[in-house]
DNA sequence: ACAAACTTACCTAATGCAAGGTAGGTAAAT
DNA sequence: ATTTACCTACCTTGCATTAGGTAAGTTTGT
């Protein structure tokens, strides 16, 4: 139709845009939808593009799938370090500040939600995804759990392996029903009392 | 082919058999594949039942989903009562009666997992069957909860709201862990844990 | 008591449509 | 001259659902 949809210049310029792109939308309808229920047709329009058009960029659905996984992953270690506990000496606190953040972003929060109970299949192209993230978090954050129970500042009578389990958990299962009633459940708040359980009071 | 398949007498019993076969069928099946992935052919198969044979008992796949989650509601009444938390007198140790019993159905636990993050989605026929899940539960529990803080049995410092959220919230969570890595993530002993906790040591 | 009329529990075959992916081309960039 | 970034047209498969039939069970009239 019109020559002024694609002014780009260089080729790599257009790439790049067009990849940013077609990542935002997929991120989008995944999270909407879920992996399965998304459609490559409803992603390529919303980025402006044919279905063969988004293909030429992502081989596949799954390959698009790990895309958005990787992107979000690389994003978020640029916000928040390897461990979501933060630095040492005040750990749980900018735990906090993710749960907070997390509140700013419910479509990423749902993203992650959805994808992560649909990937409990093993045949499903995020379920070693999802396994590692768990592990690599959990093993990350449990030397600076240590570091606080040694300190005081965190209760020593549950083993800090337990409490990276724990933390987890409480993460993902307040999401949930914060997903279905943002307006009624106050994740961030609760969250908060869960990390003074942890502190000893 | 045989005229050996079908011999039951009065055509209630075999409605009753073919209507428990496939809601049977289709716990499996949703369980390990979720709403959308399951193949109504598949469950059919299961229910030895050709496709139509199958929707002759149930109009559509929202049907059949809808009344395994009824049946599914109806079984777990029976076993526990209307509130997870159980009697008063004794609180929470029900729950952890319950969270045991859950690590011995690992199929049933992974069904409602998957669904209920699925079903976070507005349009989701389950929506607002789990909607209603949480918020009949939460609302449920907050009285033994009550209860449970003025015989000094739990600890006061957090109102009884935030205890409910925080108990579905922990066990959803640790779900999803013990899901990835049944062998690795010990769900009843962590959720002791938790529960210890709630108790104020 | 029993046959005619009806209802139920299925089946085989076909429909329809959604959705991922391919073939092969064109025009712009390199 | 060649590679890149797309597009149009097409293909294929998967899958829920419908059309229409048959045989067994159930009800009713007499």
């Amino acid at each position: 139709m019109s020559k002024l949809q694609q002014t780009r210049r260089t080729q790599a310029e257009r790439t790049r845009a067009s990849k940013e792109k077609i990542i935002q939308a997929a991120s989008e309808f995944f999270a909407q939808q879920g992996y399965r229920g998304a459609k490559m047709a409803d992603i390529a329009k919303a980025a402006n593009l044919t279905e063969p058009g988004l293909l030429h960029h992502f081989a596949s659905k799954t390959h698009l799938l790990m895309a958005v996984l990787a992107e979000r992953d690389r994003v978020d270690r640029e916000r928040f370090g390897p461990s979501l506990l933060g630095e040492m000496g005040n750990p749980l606190s900018s735990l906090q500040k993710l749960v907070e953040y997390n509140e700013t972003v419910p479509g990423l929060v749902q993203l992650f939600t959805i994808l992560v109970a649909e990937s409990i299949q093993e045949q499903h192209p995020a379920h070693n995804f999802f396994m590692q993230r768990y592990q690599n978090g959990r093993e990350q954050d449990i030397e600076v759990l240590r570091q606080g129970q040694a300190q005081g500042e965190i209760r020593s009578d549950i083993p800090a392996e337990d409490l990276t389990i724990m933390l987890y958990a409480m993460m993902d299962g307040l999401q949930i029903q914060w997903l279905f009633e943002p307006e009624k459940i106050d994740m961030a708040r609760i969250f908060g009392q869960f990390v003074r359980l942890l502190r000893g009071e």
